[in-house]
DNA sequence: AAGTGGTCTAGACCACCCC
DNA sequence: GGGTGGTCTAGACCACTTT
């Protein structure tokens, strides 16, 4: 699958064999790889050149490291997702506030040319359809139409809806096995149609944020595709330019 | 001014050292600092230790290296920015859309609350205000507010307005001899009001992006404060999620 | 040819974590 | 105490750029 080119430097190979290990789930999510000292003995290098390939990775995100524990496999980190920057209304000072999921449809469908597209898919595979609102204290914080192929997805169709619980991932993963491991997010701005505002929890014509995320397993295949929509006055999005 | 810290690492000790040489302009943007033996022995420290206190300050964007020729003092990565999620209409394939900056307004005025808080300057101050559009080809691409502490950029008021030119960067530079070193960007979304809605060249009521830019110069010290708004309709965003 | 950054080694010692 | 990652050295050799 994945080809070492030999002209590369030592420890850019090394990293291609570590990162297709990790890719291959040969060490869990949450688990250690070896440690420097053993893949220097393993690959014959020097710890120094190890470091240098674990660098790489740890600045792509793909591990992480702990003094005096070891090298983690590290899970993509959502918390950066532009979901996040959905401001979540304060009910009480202090009160955690609850995030509450809820599946409003379930079904199987065609891919039609859009969503075959997203999810690289040929146009007419089996695919599921969820249409989704997170609500926060029976508030509407946003409104979801989410895309997943049918072969890797299948339970989630027959199992009970209250069996998939409030977070997507961790049922992939439980019920149906498939691993999240990068995102690609974007982000759109206009007024809502009539079609798309009840799902929204707003009014037609008022402005909503549009984001758009396709997931990727450790495959590189898409596994879900889902489109949000959420009033763009709880949106709030920073970061800074060097 | 900047404390060195005996109890960091030697490396880091050394990045804070270039870093606060880079900030008083030591070594000017698109120029070397000195090559890493040089620096090793000028600290008395290996030239492993130099490499990594440079990889930090690259990965931190401050210099870039170049095999063969040194390590360069970088410019900001403008590019970067949100303004430049602006769709730009194509009006011929493979025409160059030509860009063009129309400054409407000009005036010395007080800080307001806002206006200091943002520039971090007691209200009241001294500064400018420049009320600008951007065209393509007589379309209103985005429409700003821009607001300068006056003690910095006290030229700008006096200068000919043909002489600043469409680009506000280099014209700072060059007439205030201020550098833009880093800058924090946020994004919301509205419904535009009606004391915008010109500017940004819309009809009231419509959606837009509101982007918030705070530039800083190598002092760390705000530089401008700027408030876009754009049609939401010409606003598309991207990141991937690892 | 000289100077720059890029790779790699082999080893020392330190700081942290867990048993 | 034993294992992990973190820092640091001194040096070799390579690849690229400029003179």
């Amino acid at each position: 699958m994945s080809i070492v080119d030999d002209r590369l430097p030592r420890y850019q190979r090394l990293r291609d064999l570590i990162a297709a290990d990790i890719a291959a789930q040969r060490w869990a999510p949450g688990q250690t790889i070896p440690s420097e000292a053993e893949l220097a003995s393993i690959h014959g290098v020097a710890v120094g050149t190890v470091r240098h390939a674990i660098d790489v990775l740890v600045g792509e995100g793909l591990v992480t490291r702990v003094h005096g524990r070891g090298t983690f496999v590290r899970r993509p980190a959502f918390d950066q997702s532009l979901l996040r920057c959905l401001r979540i209304p304060e009910l009480e000072p202090g009160a955690k506030p609850v995030l509450i999921s809820r599946i409003l449809e379930r079904a199987s469908l065609k891919a039609s040319p859009e969503v075959a597209e997203r999810l690289e898919l040929p146009v007419g595979t089996d695919c599921i359809r969820l249409v989704r609102q997170k609500l926060v204290e029976r508030r509407v914080l946003r409104g979801e139409e989410i895309w997943l192929p049918k072969a890797r997805f299948a339970p989630l169709l027959t199992v009970e809806l209250a069996s998939i619980g409030h977070d997507l991932y961790p049922a992939f993963e439980r019920l149906c096995g498939q691993l999240v491991a990068t995102a690609e997010e974007s982000l759109t701005a206009e007024a809502i149609g009539a079609e798309h505002a009840t799902l929204a929890g707003v009014a037609t014509g008022q402005p909503v944020v549009v984001i758009d995320r396709l997931t990727r397993g450790y495959d590189r295949q898409p596994l879900e595709w889902r489109r949000v929509r959420a009033p763009a006055s709880a949106f709030h999005f920073r970061r800074e330019i060097r």
